[in-house]
DNA sequence: CTATATCCGTCAGAGAATCTGACTATGAAC
DNA sequence: GTTCATAGTCAGATTCTCTGACGGATATAG
């Protein structure tokens, strides 16, 4: 039973985010994995809850609650929304930025381990192809950038 | 900040798990997605559970729970391993199975919707990629066939 | 301008999933 | 036949996630 391609994507993906956070842990950033997958998705001027949520692919609620914790932590302020006042935006704090640069670093590490075993040609075709799965597979593929 | 590798593979696996468990609750089968991480590791002739724990990056703590759910609900059973009497081996029960094959029915839809938006070439380059990718990242990638 | 519907986030409560640590029993190595 | 490693379980705590209900803000229709 060969492992079809969501599990293999599985697999790839638990790897690189087993590094990034044993790696940030190691540099005195405790975060937790259901954390990072909300901090990662906060683009640079802020992000609604809700769209996190829906990128995140949980609840609005597990969103706040894990958003709570990012905040008590320091990684990430809220602020109102200018543009609607029923919105509030959650963006990077500086601890944040911190622990998001060492995870930045790790991801290009693991990156280029992986192009040291795939080679330059398939790597680039791997690319290719998830960024166009994500087309379909992405309810929010679009411009955060 | 384009989104790392990972992070793609991470919404395209989102995207087939929920598609696919969506389907096999409407089929009656209730499986929730910490259950069927654990099931599809099962392998013909049963898997210990120790090596389940180890594929789907769990604890065997969490695996064992998880197990316990799946046999109470009839997915699947638990026999003694006849190599070693510590060990026991999880197998796929009767209902386990018809839940399996409505759940490779959509595997293949899903894959053959990706597929169609890739092209063949892309298609097998993807596949080719993620299963050498798999030869770094998956500690179990062996004969598990 | 008001009524109605909709959207944003939160509160409350429950259930599921996960972990660490300690333990039993079996197997393997001298 | 001690001693050390392995397979699994028990106990307890924490973390994550959901459903349902709600209050405040915005949008739209008239």
């Amino acid at each position: 039973m060969a492992l079809n391609t969501g599990l293999l994507m599985f697999v790839a993906h638990r790897a690189m985010e087993r590094r990034v956070l044993d790696a940030v842990a190691a540099a005195g950033f405790a975060i937790t994995a259901a954390q990072a997958r909300i901090f990662q998705r906060i683009g640079p001027d802020g992000t609604r809850l809700g769209e996190l949520a829906e990128q995140a692919q949980v609840t609005k609620q597990t969103a706040g609650f894990l958003v709570d914790q990012l905040e008590r932590a320091g990684y990430v302020e809220r602020a109102p929304d200018p543009t609607d006042a029923r919105a509030r935006l959650v963006r990077i704090a500086e601890r944040g930025r911190a622990a998001g640069e060492v995870a930045a670093g790790v991801v290009a590490e693991v990156e280029a381990e992986w192009a040291a075993h795939l080679g330059a040609r398939r790597t680039a075709a791997l690319r290719d192809a998830l960024e166009r799965l994500r087309e379909i597979t992405d309810p929010w593929a679009e411009g955060d950038q």
